[in-house]
RNA sequence: GCGGAUGUGGCGUAAUUGGUAGCCGUGCCAGACUUAGGAUCUGGUGCCGAAAGGCGUGGGGGUUCGAGUCCCUUCAUCCGCACCA
């Protein structure tokens, strides 16, 4: 063979390639694993564009880099083959989308052969595929059954959950609302039993807000909606409050906020999931509701009305009239402890077990012997049980209850006996009963503990969270989400109406309207107020659109002098503002709130003088104290909505029985998708599995929601260790020897949506002892997109007043039209132009006719920017010839079209850089470039492009070069007839430096991902070589190893023609020399004041004093140091020298 | 608004991490060969200047013998999040 014929090479290579299975891996673990990974991609029906082959010619690269270097390399590939639009196809066509996905994987399967990947297709993974996705269903069956236990962070069997609860001990759930009683748990019904465990399971059913896309008909992922449309389609996305399976990734979000720091992954991505997880700390606040008086209630006035009486008037725990009397009780009491009393006293007080009781306290008409106020918790210990003592007792307790205490009672010996026993049943009443808000009045502060005992307020309250705590002085109103469920109960009678109005306004405006004008400030005063904690100063409460219901509280304090939001809203509303903060410099608080954390505290008694990190500390020390709030830790991450109300994607492996939902058995797994006459939602909005002949399992209706296309992306990377196990979802071997994917290619773009979500199924699969790693890669790499070239092209419109617009179907060069918009083409030049271009146009003249153009006036015209299609256009000319006037311009009708031409008779079309998409006209698929210049042109050029991190348009000015560069790599071995070349001589010293420099290069290059700077080291390296005239097997062999990764096929090809027999894909990588690169001299730049001015070559082995000699002897230095005595000289060995006078 | 990144010839980019700015490739200019071609080869090409030389890494300032690289400041572009308290 004596020419280069790439499409002949190719060709025979991948055959040979796939004939003897050279890719296949075992688990050979003898050999060292490393596992490269792409993320695999969805099977569009447009087929591979040329951006998709980035990462997957990188990953390429650096297996059989690795495999070279004697690494047992995992290369996999597969397809995320669930998903929207082949659905949307299928409901446009009614073609089953199992098909279309089929049809799709076969274009992308043709097209990922055709580059030559190295990838193992034995272990393909198809997400649609039952044996895949039947380990999809069996995660959820395990999520479902585990929940998250916060003592040691992390997920457990449910069952040992349902053993706490056995034992009285109730964790306090995910959402915050602990089920209480006092009845055992065995002796709940199964209903409530259930109900109570879906409020801790990893996966569950819960009523939440989502988001409803009406279009797609169905719930969206957060990480799916973007600016408040879908991400696929673009449709308005709205608010629906739904039933809906859930993931509860926010108990991982501290774990996943902390892996972030031991994975090797670009920090860009690693800042945008911290962004995403959104820790923020800071502390509760609880603000108390002032009582209005019985008049301003209205519950004198008119018993219907009562209903806003809800605010609890301020229960003070005594009953105030009987307060003498109790009082000597009290102290009698404290004088006569029983033993077990006494004891329970060493233990409780102090806050010994981290809540503070109060002893032989006063409720009402009761002195309890201990309470601890802020949960709400009465402990008594009592002496020898009779029974009139114990009928006593129990009306005690019925008592206590209606005042909102739990009790809880001990014996004496109990105490006495078992006091460890007793203290820890007090600890877990304590931690499953939800925070009250306790306070005093200022006037009770200077009580004595005793009189103290009268008993203290317990109100309801606000909880507010603050990331500013120390701004608590500042707060000057309080704001209540819409959706906050205090409004209804605090809202008084006369701003009922105003209220009711708002939220129904506020319930009207869509999410995308939300997010559009945020700068649309609307609420509502409520008529309530709030007492401040600390200065017991009238708050008033409102309600405000612009708090969110679904982070934090679902309310604020208002601080409008430090926080934006909170000015906007103070001055739109009118309301005070109050300046806490001294800031470090002028400020203008008529202008805008001074938002930063510097400063000094002003105005706010036990903080002035701090420095506001200080103050944080310090406002939430005392916030603890006075038992106002807590220090807390907010996230912004929610829950993942699991449901989709659509057909292609993994069933849901539940049936229900009673309404209760249950986990099918893992024997009967995988739960295939039924057969749907159509796949639309029913007639009764059910989701298309309802459709189904007979959705049911052992008779019980099944779930018929499906799960969400990132479910099988979640996992798929430990399918490929064992991808045909049909027992497990990867074998503890299997899994050992893997362990993680070592490099992990992909775009940014999943960087909230797949990236987070298989971090979080990774970490749970490791707590359940499922994976040996907690972290699914160790190293990420964020490929660049490629992005497309639209091109677009004047028509001219026009326009005519009271009639529609006519469009003419003549199109002009844009720099014609630049002209003219620039004045630099006058109104005549431009309609003699248009009426011209009907001598030059493509068929006939239908409309509008000729006429009507001569009647064109310079109000008249107008231009419409049109798309057209990138196969027409090269280098922004308007390849008209080729036009196809049926499919190629935007809002095509049957027309004939004209073009105005510019002056050198081109049509100009203008460009804009855009997401390479298939309704953008601007794909450009591989194909093309393999056809004209072969796939090892396609893959170098591709990484020649730029850093592979890189964005950059798709452009192929410069494939010329690399192509050529191919060309001459074969002209080392083949000269122009066609002869071979290559000889058997040793190589010289000049030749051997070529080589090691370039296999320095090329090893650290692709170590560091930086594969555009190897390709240019590979051009330098041949260029010399062939300057050189080498033809030298010694040298042309380890050049070829170095190459192959980049461009596999013609290095195999040559690889044969010098060793026949063998393939390249078995070699071993290079080992760079260092001896071969040893320099005696070295060129010394000659700098005289920092400037340079000549180079002078200098033996290596000299010191400064010669160097120095040699330098000053120099007839250039002599005459710009100008007769002066160097200052210094300064001497960098194999670097510079610089001479300073 | 917050967070992240990037600014270097006509263009894509490179610079051993503080040490000769512009490698490699395109494009352009000139030449050679020629079957007159969008092939191949050779030379040139940051800008200004006839040259000597001067100026140059978005702008301004600083540290240093020396700055594309470090620090301060400012501008522009791109990406992500976005009323997250």
């Amino acid at each position: 063979m004596s020419e280069y014929k790439f499409g002949e090479i190719e060709k025979n290579w991948q055959q040979y390639w796939r004939d003897n299975h050279i890719y296949k891996v075992e688990d050979d673990t003898s050999k060292p694993k490393f596992y490269v990974l792409d993320m695999f991609p969805y099977p569009s029906g447009a087929g591979l564009h040329v951006g998709h082959p980035l990462g997957y010619i990188a990953s390429d690269i650096y297996a059989r880099y690795k495999r070279l270097n004697g690494f047992n390399v995992l290369h996999p590939m597969g397809y995320d083959s669930f998903g929207l639009p082949a659905e949307q196809y299928a409901i446009q066509t009614g073609q089953h989308p199992a098909i279309t996905t089929e049809q799709n994987i076969n274009r992308y399967r043709e097209q990922m052969d055709m580059l030559g990947f190295s990838f193992d297709w034995s272990r393909e993974v198809k997400t649609s595929e039952p044996n895949f996705y039947k380990w999809t269903q069996w995660i959820f069956i395990k999520l479902y059954h585990s929940w998250y236990n916060t003592e040691n962070n992390r997920s457990e069997s449910i069952e040992t959950l349902v053993e706490k609860f056995k034992k009285g001990i109730i964790p306090i759930p995910p959402s915050g609302f602990p089920y209480s009683s006092n009845a055992s748990w065995d002796s709940l019904s199964e209903n409530v039993q259930q109900e109570i465990l879906m409020q801790y399971r990893n996966a569950y059913l819960s009523e939440s807000y989502v988001n409803w896309c009406p279009a797609l008909g169905t719930v969206l992922a957060n990480d799916e909606v973007k600016d408040g449309v879908s991400e696929r389609g673009g449709h308005p996305v709205e608010r629906k409050l739904m039933m809906q399976w859930s993931m509860r990734i926010t108990s991982y979000a501290d774990r996943l906020l902390q892996g972030l720091d031991k994975i090797d992954w670009p920090e860009p991505l690693k800042e945008t999931q911290r962004n995403w997880i959104g820790k923020s700390s800071g502390s509760s606040v609880g603000f108390r509701l002032t009582p209005p008086s019985p008049a301003e209630r209205g519950t004198e006035s008119s018993p219907s009305e009562k209903k806003y009486n809800k605010v609890p008037d301020g229960v003070a725990t005594a009953d105030k009239r009987i307060w003498e009397k109790l009082k000597e009780f009290s102290r009698e009491n404290r004088k006569n402890q029983t033993e077990g009393e006494k004891r329970l006293w060493e233990e409780l007080r102090n806050s010994n077990l981290g809540f503070k009781f109060r002893r032989q306290h006063a409720i009402q008409k009761f002195i309890a012997d201990f309470v601890c106020l802020s949960k709400g918790l009465v402990v008594e210990v009592d002496g020898e049980i009779h029974n009139d003592q114990k009928e006593y007792d129990e009306y005690r307790t019925q008592f206590l209850r209606e005042y909102n205490f739990e009790v809880i009672r001990f014996t004496n010996d109990e105490v006495l006996s078992n006091t460890l026993e007793v203290k820890k049943a007090i600890s877990a009443k304590l931690s499953s009963l939800p925070n009250r808000i306790v306070g005093s009045t200022s006037e009770e502060e200077n009580l004595s503990p005793l009189e103290r005992g009268r008993g203290e307020v317990v109100r309801e309250a606000i909880e507010v969270f603050t990331t500013r705590p120390d701004t608590i002085f500042g707060v000057t109103f309080v704001t209540l989400a819409p959706e906050n469920s205090l409004v209804d109960k605090i809202t008084t009678p006369e701003y009922k109406t105003q209220v009711e109005e708002y939220i129904t306004y506020a319930k009207s405006r869509s999410e995308r309207e939300r997010q559009a004008d945020v700068k649309k400030i609307t609420g509502q005063f409520t008529g309530a107020y709030v007492e401040h904690p600390f200065t017991g100063e009238d708050i008033p409460v409102w309600i405000g659109d612009y708090v969110l219901a679904g982070y934090g509280t679902g309310a604020v304090m208002g601080v409008p002098a430090h926080d934006s939001r909170d000015y906007a809203f103070a001055k739109h509303f009118g309301l005070p503002r109050k300046q806490v903060v001294k800031p470090t410099t002028d400020w203008d608080f008529e202008k805008e709130s001074y938002d930063e954390k510097v400063g000094t505290s002003i105005n706010s008694d036990f903080l002035n003088g701090l420095e506001v990190k200080e103050a944080i500390i310090k406002a939430i020390e005392k916030i603890e104290e006075e038992n106002i709030g807590k220090g807390k830790t907010n996230f912004r991450l929610r829950d993942a909505i699991f449901g989709r109300q659509r057909y292609w994607g993994e069933p849901i492996p539940i049936y229900y029985k009673d309404g209760i939902p249950y986990t099918m058995d893992e024997k009967d797994l995988p739960k295939q998708l039924p057969e749907v006459d159509k796949y639309l939602p029913t007639e009764d909005g059910e989701p298309p599995l309802a459709r189904a002949n007979d959705w049911s399992y052992n008779g019980f209706p099944l779930e018929t929601t499906t799960m969400p296309g990132w479910a099988g992306s979640s996992w798929y990377m430990f399918r490929y260790m064992d991808p045909h196990n049909t027992g497990e979802f990867a074998s503890k071997k299997a899994l050992d020897y893997w362990k993680d994917v070592d490099v992990y290619i992909g775009g940014s773009e999943h960087g909230t949506g797949h990236l987070l979500y298989v971090r979080f199924w990774t970490k749970f699969l490791y707590d359940m002892g499922f994976l040996p790693v907690d972290e699914p890669a160790k190293k990420l790499i964020n490929q660049g997109m490629i992005q497309g070239r639209s091109s677009f092209i004047y028509e001219l419109k026009i326009t005519q007043t009271n009639l529609p617009d006519i469009n003419t179907h003549v199109f002009l060069s844009d720099d014609v039209v630049n002209n003219y918009l620039n004045s630099k083409l006058s109104f005549e030049e431009l309609k003699n132009g248009i009426l011209l271009s009907y001598n030059d146009s493509y068929g006939e003249i239908i409309n509008p006719d000729n006429s009507l153009l001569i009647q064109l006036t310079e109000d008249s015209i107008a231009f419409d920017k049109k798309r057209v299609a990138i196969e027409f256009v090269d280098n922004d000319i308007l390849n008209y010839k080729n036009w196809n006037k049926s499919i190629y311009i935007s809002d095509f009708d049957e027309a004939i079209y004209r073009f105005v031409k510019n002056e050198e008779g081109e049509i100009v079309t203008s460009s804009e850089v855009e997401k390479m998409s298939k309704s953008k006209w601007n794909v450009v698929t591989p194909d093309d470039i393999v056809a004209q210049y072969g796939a090892d042109t396609l893959r170098l050029y591709e990484m020649f492009l730029g850093p592979l991190e890189q964005s950059k348009p798709w452009n192929t000015q410069g494939i010329e070069g690399v192509h050529r560069f191919l060309r001459k790599l074969w002209s080392l071995y083949y000269n122009r007839d066609g002869n071979n070349i290559v000889t058997n001589d040793e190589p010289n010293a000049a030749e051997l430096k070529v080589l090691h420099k370039t296999i320095k290069k090329a090893t650290e290059d692709i170590e560091n991902f930086s594969f555009n700077t190897s390709v240019s080291a590979f051009m330098i390296c041949v260029n010399e070589l062939l300057e050189l005239d080498c033809h030298k097997k010694n040298v042309l062999e380890q050049l070829l190893v170095i190459v192959s990764p980049y461009a596999p096929h013609i290095c195999e090809e040559l690889w044969s023609k010098i060793n026949p027999g063998t393939s390249i894909i078995k070699a071993e990588w290079p080992k760079f020399n260092p001896e071969y690169l040893v320099e005696n001299t070295f060129h010394y730049p000659i700098s005289v004041n920092g400037k340079l001015r000549l180079t002078l070559e200098l033996a290596l082995d000299l010191e400064l004093a010669d160097v120095e000699k040699a330098v000053m002897q120099h007839e250039v230095v002599q005459k710009w140091i100008e007769g002066k005595q160097p200052k210094k000289i300064v001497f960098v060995k194999g670097k510079i020298v610089n001479v300073v006078v």
